[in-house]
DNA sequence: GTTTAAATTAAACGTTTGTTTAACTTTGCT
DNA sequence: AGCAAAGTTAAACAAACGTTTAATTTAAAC
């Protein structure tokens, strides 16, 4: 269902690279037909249309994050907290690996009116809270976890601190002197500094501890 | 300078309004028009183009923004904690009351190319941390704050947190069982819940302690 | 009351939009 | 080789876009 052959998915790459650039409707499909060059019909040919393209292009970056989850939820060997270090570490990895996609997720999320794409986005953070939720409230029940706990406003900070991260990066390089650093220099050392913080932050909130 | 008539603050609001909803390039100045009930021509005639009119739209918040900000550097007799709540307070009470123009925000900022608005946002997120990291500075001077805690990151968490509850509130509605309360009443729980959690955090992470 | 500027309008401007068409080429199968 | 399906193309499509024009009305000043 999802093979897509190399035409179809240097489409998909470049449709994902502009819609974050310049928004959804501030790419025009002959941007996309021409950066990926080909045709602007074998757009519509193989995709259907620009929406369509839309849904590919988050259809294919969420068959991933799938298997991202369930990794982690077979993994029973490890302490909570270790647990959501994991899961931080994981949501960071993915966002600095998928910038783009999750730059188009920020846009999409915000739009008021239904639509498959809204309805993906939706279905991937109650399924994130479902998986977050049971680690904390077995660990609770466990007596590791403090009771006081907002689960959900924990999950927004997450996402949030994460997303914010992308508009943020320019600033962050400028204002501080790191400007030395090269694009994957600069890459590590946030993913460093991220991690330390929503891991420092998640600690002391599950369990009191410093 | 901005000192607009009843009609250009309609054509403002409106802009405002549609702007959120459906994004920059998702709205037609047509629109705009319609819903203000303006002929089209006045758009260009007042505002001079449709980008014009989203700088418009933003430079009529800001100006809001730049007061909030003074009167909080002017209070000294708050205890340093005491004013990080009244940043989280003020902060949250924008949010909820400027909805609209906060999901324009969460949007633009993610535009990679150079315009006078994402000038005006990395402005404003500028101040936003002139602000919050003397006091900080000051209170570990003082020996009330810790001393291993990174203001950006914070800020990050801050700005993010209360930018990821726009999108997360439907989700928040109908996934917790909230959905008989009215939107005011809706409004004042999530404000208390957000301040709450939020409030929580920072002093975990400013004083250690809970 | 006349004059001058501002406000307002319907219509038209030239582009650009997403999508489709119809002709043509390539591919794979028998 | 012959045929059918899939792939590919340039061109055209109507609709929508942001903006401008030119004519008309309203308002203010003298």
């Amino acid at each position: 269902m999802e093979d897509y052959n190399d035409k179809q998915l240097s489409i998909i790459s470049v449709a994902e690279r502009l819609f974050a650039e310049k928004g959804f409707h501030g790419t025009s499909v002959r941007d996309i037909a021409q950066e990926a060059d080909v045709n602007i019909a074998m757009i519509s040919y193989y995709f259907g249309s620009k929406d369509k393209l839309l849904e590919a292009v988050f259809r294919h970056r969420m068959n991933a994050s799938r298997i991202f989850i369930n990794e982690l939820v077979e993994n029973n060997t490890m302490a909570p907290l270790e647990k959501i270090y994991s899961l931080i570490d994981r949501f960071i990895n993915k966002m600095l690996n998928e910038q783009n996609f999750q730059c188009i997720m920020s846009r999409e999320q915000l739009n008021k009116e239904q639509s498959p794409v809204r309805d993906l986005i939706w279905q991937l953070k109650s399924e994130m809270l479902g998986l977050m939720r049971p680690i904390v409230t077995n660990a609770q029940d466990a007596g590791i976890f403090m009771m006081d706990v907002d689960v959900e406003m924990l999950m927004t900070t997450l996402f949030g601190t994460i997303h914010q991260i992308i508009p943020a990066q320019h600033l962050l390089r400028t204002n501080t002197d790191y400007a030395h650093l090269n694009d994957q220099e600069f890459k590590e050392y946030l993913r460093l500094r991220l991690s330390n913080h929503l891991k420092k932050l998640f600690k002391a909130i599950l369990t009191h501890e410093f």
